[in-house]
DNA sequence: ACCTGAACACCGTTCAAGT
DNA sequence: ACCTGAACACCGTTCAAGT
């Protein structure tokens, strides 16, 4: 990449969190690129869509939370490691309003951007639910893909001004019927 | 109301039933007026917001809510009358794609055209939980408040072409545990 | 009273023209 | 290679002008 289009794609970027955190999900891309001082056209050349936007902003948290997947996996208990592991989840979706519904949606679309880290984080919660499940403290009339659409709920919970303060109790009363612990 | 308003009325009621239907809540304005024959003005002026027009059409359903939940709360028991009338409440929200996000907006916004309605939803639930409640059928760790927040959760799940086949299941699941005959 | 539609200030997306 | 911004087809909302 060229050493000007480092700088835009970088620039773009940070503008685009400031904005994305404050305005959400569906915040004006063409506000961003006025922003950053760029042309719209500058934007679109470094993401092709919304998608792609948030799937770089969300590059970061969607790697860590892989990892934790992982490390959880082996070290906690399988109930403490799998709740603890959806509550970051929810919380770095929570980071940009609305951005819970474009992650659904790329789950059946694999055309979509987010499609591939949205797969990942539905392999790395079915995988923890399977090993509680496995070790019978999790009720097992649930799969991998009833849990993301669970997550997903949460998320939209977190994301309603008039709702947001009940998302973590919440999130406690159904996932304490889950977890028979 | 003048003859040719009354009929103006009714007819953009009836377009816009349509439209919504197969659009969402957020359904464009312009192509209901469009559809409908008529100025968009016309439109504005039987309908000055979304939410009015919306309360419009699901005025009949929050009727028919309203005296269900009145029916329900002498006759019934108190477990089955709380979860057979909250399947009706998610499956009238998801008649309309999106609408529970303008309802769940409303409740905190006194000017919302849905407040009123979207109150009357949620006090006739607290009274359906309040009694599951005092029959110890329902666990007492939520109130009418957490009960409208999760009914918003799950008439989401059902606006999600991705998750939408999960919802029902989901609604056990989630009901299954608070209600606890 | 009621209706109309132009006007305004915004979008997302594309693409010819520039450097 | 990369960037720009005008152009296009849409929005929601308001309001002067018409009947």
């Amino acid at each position: 990449m060229r050493a000007d289009a480092k700088r835009n794609y970088d620039n773009l970027l940070a503008v685009a969190r400031d904005v994305a955190l404050e305005q959400g999900a569906d915040a004006s891309l063409r506000d961003i690129a006025r922003r950053a001082d760029v042309g719209l056209g500058t934007l679109y050349r470094h993401f092709p869509t919304r998608e792609a936007l948030f799937d770089a902003l969300l590059r970061e948290s969607f790697d860590t939370l892989k990892a934790q997947a992982e490390a959880l996996a082996s070290v906690e208990a399988p109930d403490k490691a799998l709740v603890s592991w959806l509550r970051v989840l929810v919380a770095c979706a929570n980071d940009y309003r609305g951005i819970i519904t474009l992650m659904v949606a790329a789950i059946e679309d694999p055309s979509s951007a987010l499609h591939a880290s949205c797969g990942t984080m539905k392999a790395s919660g079915a995988r923890l639910l399977a090993r509680a499940q496995a070790e019978g403290v999790a009720r097992t009339d649930i799969d991998g893909a009833d849990l993301f659409a669970l997550v997903g709920a949460l998320a939209w919970l977190g994301d309603q001004p008039a709702l947001a303060k009940r998302a973590d109790h919440l999130f406690d009363v159904i996932f304490s019927s889950i977890l028979k612990s």
